[in-house]
DNA sequence: TTGAAAGCGCTAACAC
DNA sequence: GTGTTAGCGCTTTCAA
């Protein structure tokens, strides 16, 4: 059985050479153009030139060569998802949708994984003009180059999601961050929290923003004050909500509203650092509802965002794009929802 | 600025012609040929030739067409990574590793995300074979396929890492789960357990069956009785975990070792329910580290594998095995070590 | 319904 | 150091 770097078989790479196209009509009896025909589109030629071709197809277990295919159809049949960070569980559930839908329609998705680092942006925003994917799907809102519209991708067909930067043009799957924010805010106020504190994401990012500004017109809408000493920026990842507690616990807050479910759990070990628990002495309300959210102690009260769907969404609407279909809607906002679990609770004082 | 799906520029996909080699050889006053060269190894031409092409490749906003090259050159510089769920934290830290020295190498990393479908594997299988890829990177060990060895992939290089099939020409990165299985139930053993309790991973899969037989031999080195009802098969998510606990706390056991992070967390919220602390009345070990394991309500006592590395690594030996060179060695066995965090303590018998 | 033939845009001999 | 030329394997007119 040899060594995997030497196998040869009918299609080998091993250095004989391949079967191609040629080979099955030769061996048909037909043309290189009937038996293209007979693998694309069956129907168009006769069941028994059909036989002769799958026969021969099989024997010589071929298999046609997408790079050919793809130089004469100039098409990829593949889309390039750009992410700051896979193995963020927020990115990864979205990439579930996006992958099956990808699939489900004949394409391959590639991830280019940015890590925020601008260099590796550039470089993944060039595949495309190279013509390594037929269009883009964009979750990281910060390469500079979206900013000035369609025309800096060179025309490449794209889709943002969750993150966003303006124009009446691009196409857009997003969750309302702002509403979903406030609801956050006034679930707290409800149970009774006067001081609420909020851990934001990097400011730089559509996403931080809408949260932050949720957060600010909820505390108005509630009547609450606004206390600059309450907000610590993060960066979404879970230390930074660990480092944001010594800072933030000194303007006294009940409940802390942090801008997703990493910094949540940062911020639940700051406090059990400084002996304080959660619900008890502080409440804490997150946002994504990752998969661990709900198995967290204590379980996390956070936002749900339809995060399979966004994926989903989104790639359909790449697909209509490259398929040149037009769009109903260029821009669809999903609904999100509030999940109250144990980590929010009414303020001690209160009496519970 | 118009439309996203209309914008055109130099490289136009709005339908007019995109434009080729031949047109900045034009431009430039040189041949095709030249220009190629000047792009591809720029040494080898004049100072001249090249400023004159570089900037005629300006001027234009060239980009070369991959998909050409890719038909001459009769290689993708593609990578496929098939994968049970990429949406388990384990897996994407693998692919962080796989995708950056794939990005360091000109290569792109596509996953395939099989969720464990006979099917999906099936049709990712082939995309190799189909020359959407160059080689393969396997991290899901249940591929019928791979078991009858390399021939099966029609001779596809490939390299498979964590979850492995026996062949001695396979290539194999991972890490001896047998001995840190071991590992973990001596560390409960010498805090005093004698009932230590097993939740094992879908057991058709190589790691879950390593990690048993570490389990059990850890049992026999340290004198303890390996009770059959003390082990329960679980799927590696987290509701196994829970579902596991009415069943094993029949057993009576003062410690459980779970096979993974999730299952462990699983379990943990399973005592909960039944009113029992972790780790007062029970301690809990898991496995893999995963990105929120030391976040945990308690931290999670945990086998660290280097998850990183072994992408790194994995897709380093692929790209050995697809520039033709001869690898040093086939089969890489990394450590991974015992990470001791809160939720293992010695029994509440033992006065602990 | 089928065949002949013309490329898709690039790279790599081979000649100069 | 540069140009000429012949394809890579497929799809798709256009004719028959």
């Amino acid at each position: 059985m040899a060594d995997n770097t030497q196998v040869k078989n009918a299609n080998g790479r091993g250095g004989d050479k391949p079967t191609t196209m040629a080979d099955i009509a030769r061996i048909a009896g037909v043309s290189t153009a009937t038996v293209s025909r007979a693998l694309a589109n069956p129907a168009v030629v006769t069941a028994e030139t059909r036989e002769k071709i799958d026969r021969a197809v099989a024997d010589a277990d071929y298999r046609v060569n997408t790079l050919a295919r793809n130089l004469r159809k100039m098409e990829t049949r593949t889309i390039l998802v750009i992410v700051p960070d896979i193995a963020n569980p927020f990115f990864s559930d979205i990439f579930r949708g996006i992958e099956e839908v990808a699939h489900e329609n004949g394409f391959v998705a590639v991830i280019g994984n940015t890590e925020v680092d601008p260099e590796r942006e550039a470089a993944y925003a060039n595949m495309a003009r190279e013509r390594r994917a037929d269009g883009l799907l964009l979750l990281d809102g910060k390469l500079p180059a979206w900013a000035s519209g369609a025309s800096a991708l060179g025309g490449v067909p794209f889709v943002m999601a969750c993150e966003y930067v303006d124009g009446p043009d691009i196409c857009l799957v997003r969750t309302d961050n702002y509403d979903a924010a406030k609801l956050a805010v006034a679930h707290l106020a409800e149970l009774g929290h006067r001081r609420i504190a909020h851990i934001a994401g990097p400011l730089d990012r559509s996403i931080s923003q809408d949260r932050m500004r949720g957060y600010h017109d909820g505390l108005a809408e509630a009547g609450l004050d606004d206390d600059p000493a309450l907000i610590f920026e993060g960066d979404f990842g879970l230390d930074s909500g660990t480092a944001a507690i010594p800072t933030l616990m000194l303007g006294k807050p009940t409940a802390i509203f942090t801008s997703n479910d990493e910094m949540a759990m940062g911020a639940i070990q700051g406090l059990r650092a400084m002996g304080l628990g959660v619900p008890e002495d502080v409440s804490v309300v997150g946002f994504d509802d990752i998969r661990f959210a709900g198995a967290y102690n204590p379980p996390l009260t956070t936002v749900a965002q339809p995060r399979y769907e966004i994926g989903r969404l989104a790639t359909e609407m790449l697909m209509q794009l490259l398929s040149g279909h037009e769009l109903g809607q260029r821009q669809r906002v999903l609904n999100s929802s509030l999940v109250i679990r144990e980590s929010s609770a009414p303020p001690a004082k209160a009496g519970g």
